[in-house]
DNA sequence: CTACATTAGTTGGTGTCACAAACTAAACGA
DNA sequence: TCGTTTAGTTTGTGACACCAACTAATGTAG
C-alpha cells in the first residue's frame, strides 16, 4: 500500500502534519505560530524590533502587537538599548525560555509518533535528508 | 559541514521552510495558506460547509467567511443540494482550478530547488519517506 | 553647529482569519 | 404534529498582517 507522492505532494503533505502537531501544541498555551516563533528566535538572542521584523520576514509594525501581547503575558520584555535611546531589545523572560522549551518536548513527543512508522535506521535517514535541504537552502 | 539537526529539529525546520515557499506563491497569488487548502480539497471534493470545516479541521463559522471571499473572487461557487434544501455543495470553477493549479506548478518548482542538493536517488528516497510518514497517521 | 536626511519604533486604519454563541430554516423522528 | 437535530449564517471579539503616517533620536553635510 506504499503509495508513494512523489516529492512535492509528499513534501508538503508531510509540512502540514508536521505543522498542524506544532501548531496544536503551541493552541494549547495560548500560543499563535508566530509567537512560537518569535520565542524560538529569542532562545539565542536579543534582537531589535527590525532586526525581528527581518527574521520572522514580518513587518516592523507587526512586531509591535506581538511583543505587546507576548510582554503582557510575561514572555519577553523590552529593555531599552545603552547606547541608541531609540531602539529597544527584545528578550526572553525566564517564564517565556521556561514556556518555550516546554512547547519543544510536546512537539519532539509529537515527531516520535509522528515517525513511529519508521525503523530507526530509516528516522536518521529522514533526519540526516532534512538537514542537508536544510543546509543547502539560502537561509 | 553537514551537521545533522536531529529529527525534531530537522523536520521543523524542513516545514518551515516548504511551508514558507507555499505561502509566498500563494501570496503573489493573493491567496491565503487557508485559501489554498481550500482550493486544493476542492480539486477532487464537492463537500458542504460541515465537511469543509472538518477537512480543514476550522470551525463552520469560519468557512462561511472562506467561502464568501473565495466565492467572491470566482474561485468556489456555491451549489444549492439537490436532495436536502438547507444544505450547500462547495465546488472549484473553473477559474478556482486553473489557479490551484498555477500555484502548485509554481510551489513543484520552489521544491524542485529545495531538494536540488540531492542526487535524485536521495530524492525518490525522501520522498518515500515523507510518504510513509503520511500513511501511517491517523488522517 | 545647524539643517536635512536617516533610522528605530509606535500609531492608526484596513482586511483576513479564527473562534464561540446565537440564530434561521429545513429535515427527522417519536 | 411537535420537539429535536442538522446545515449554514450572523454577530461579536480578538489575533495578526499590512501600509502609511507619525515621533524621537541619530547621523551627516556644509
Amino acid at each position: 500500500m506504499s503509495q508513494d507522492l512523489g516529492i512535492v505532494d509528499g513534501l508538503a503533505q508531510l509540512t502540514f502534519l508536521v505543522q498542524g502537531a506544532l501548531a496544536k501544541r503551541a493552541a494549547a498555551h495560548d500560543l499563535s505560530m508566530t509567537q512560537v516563533r518569535l520565542l524560538g528566535v529569542l532562545r539565542d538572542r536579543r534582537p531589535g524590533v527590525n532586526q525581528l521584523a527581518a527574521l520572522l520576514e514580518l513587518d516592523k509594525s507587526s512586531i509591535t502587537g506581538l511583543v505587546d501581547r507576548a510582554s503582557a503575558r510575561g514572555l519577553v520584555t523590552r529593555v531599552p538599548s545603552e547606547r541608541d535611546r531609540r531602539a529597544v531589545e527584545v528578550v526572553l523572560t525566564d517564564r517565556g525560555r521556561a514556556l518555550a522549551e516546554e512547547v519543544e518536548r510536546d512537539f519532539g513527543a509529537d515527531v516520535a509518533v509522528l515517525v513511529s512508522g519508521l525503523t530507526d535506521p530509516e528516522q536518521r535517514r529522514l533526519s540526516a535528508l532534512a538537514s542537508r535541504v536544510i543546509e543547502t537552502s539560502p537561509a
